[in-house]
DNA sequence: ATAGTCGATTTGTATGACAAATCACCGGGC
DNA sequence: GCCCGGTGATTTGTCATACAAATCGACTAT
């Protein structure tokens, strides 16, 4: 994982304790927060961290500030889904099975339509970063370790498509994957299971075959879906929203 | 177009302006700002308000504040390139041809993906929010009219997905069709001739066939970007990468 | 030559004050 | 009775100042 940003710097706390209070639905879009002064005093900083906060949470979309108002959680229309900031704190507490969902949706749309775009305009280097995140997960031991190339590969796969507003969406795929690692049951014994999907990523992104690779990349995304959806069973019994 | 939160209070300003001279290149990845106090004398502001800009700045990944060295812009890898802000700052001056071809790429990437969603998941509503758009279009008696119900469609239809998570991708959408608008030959006669493209595409959806609204989408986007190619070419006969 | 220390520089946080915008209440005019 | 405008209270927006904390570089002692 990044820098979550919110680990030091006083307003850093602040930012992530009123985020995690908006998205949960602790407060809920309409309220009006407290006014600065009591909310400061309440959250142990001074007025001037606090508002630092306020103006990053309305920098997402979280919240707008109104003079003589006061700072209303905007609808969640207004915010800005794809913040890695509110990806996390969407996924602070267990996510809710619609939401997973959703970002495996938000795989299938990316990734594929990724991998045949890097598979046509990748270049050497290009290439050579996505072998060698390959090489770790071949030789990954610990989980720890294959958690961190997988995620390599992937943003590798998203840096050789050369259009950086694709590889902007490297925050969805790096939350929906993790989420992925806390669902999913996963032993010593059978994390790599999902090394031959990327390995047949990578040849044909080697190979510059575009559609050879978004169909490894469209079985890579199915496979890890079924994966979760059978964990996913065996803790609650739910729908399985085809 | 939304609220470019910019245009009204004091750190919004010092924001935009700051923001450009980043984006534009007038300040590079690796420089550091001139110290707090300075600029906000240059810019005419207190501290204050310009620290608040600054925030707002490291939160959209532009720059990285650090006590006892100053504020550096960061490499563009960092930027929050999906961010409104900077995709509107990008697109002050005019874009580059390598950037409306990436923005083009992300269209054919989401669009085409939304629409097949949408024709599986939509609900009454969103249907008849679609309709509403195009009904707008069709009877549309100015340039603006058009753009704006235009807009309207293409939101409606990442609504209808149900995926908030692809919704906060219209962000993107919009500054491409803003893009498009600004670049192509128009006139009073032909701005409507992508109405039947729209109409196939809202058709599929109301018939919940997912494929087929694929499709109509993913040649709507190729004629626009025909469209486009031939009023580069008039303008300025450079390659047209294929 | 190297490690440690000290001082200069710059951002981070706190505090107090006032300006500007908004809202709720109240009273007068019709 | 109802609408309109004024007025004061409330809250955020901006400013100024001061000091704490972190960083960097140069100097010194060994």
């Amino acid at each position: 994982m990044r820098k979550t940003s919110a680990v030091r710097s006083l307003y850093g706390h602040v930012m992530h304790e009123l985020g995690q209070r908006i998205v949960s639905g602790k407060v809920k879009p309409g309220d009006v927060l407290p006014r600065e002064e009591t909310l400061a005093e309440s959250l142990q900083v001074s007025r001037t961290a606090l508002r630092e906060a306020l103006k990053v949470l309305s920098a997402k979309g979280l919240i707008e500030s109104r003079t003589g108002v006061g700072a209303r959680v905007l609808d969640k229309r207004h915010w800005n889904q794809l913040d890695a900031d509110v990806l996390a704190w969407r996924c602070a507490s267990m996510p809710t099975d619609d939401f997973v969902d959703k970002l495996v949706e938000m795989r299938e749309v990316i990734e594929p339509a990724a991998a045949a775009s890097a598979a046509r305009r990748r270049t050497a280097e290009q290439l050579a970063a996505i072998e060698a995140a390959f090489r770790a997960m071949d030789q990954a031991q610990t989980l720890d370790e294959w958690t961190a190339a997988d995620l390599q590969f992937h943003d590798a796969v998203l840096h050789a498509t050369g259009n950086e507003l694709l590889q902007s969406l490297f925050s969805v795929v790096e939350t929906a994957l993790g989420t992925f690692f806390t669902l999913s049951a996963r032993t010593a014994s059978n994390f790599k299971y999902s090394l031959p999907h990327h390995q047949k990523v990578l040849e044909a992104i080697r190979r510059k075959q575009p559609e050879v690779a978004r169909k490894a990349m469209q079985s890579m995304i199915a496979d890890s879906q079924a994966n979760l959806q059978h964990s996913r069973g065996r803790s609650s019994r739910k729908k399985a929203t085809a």
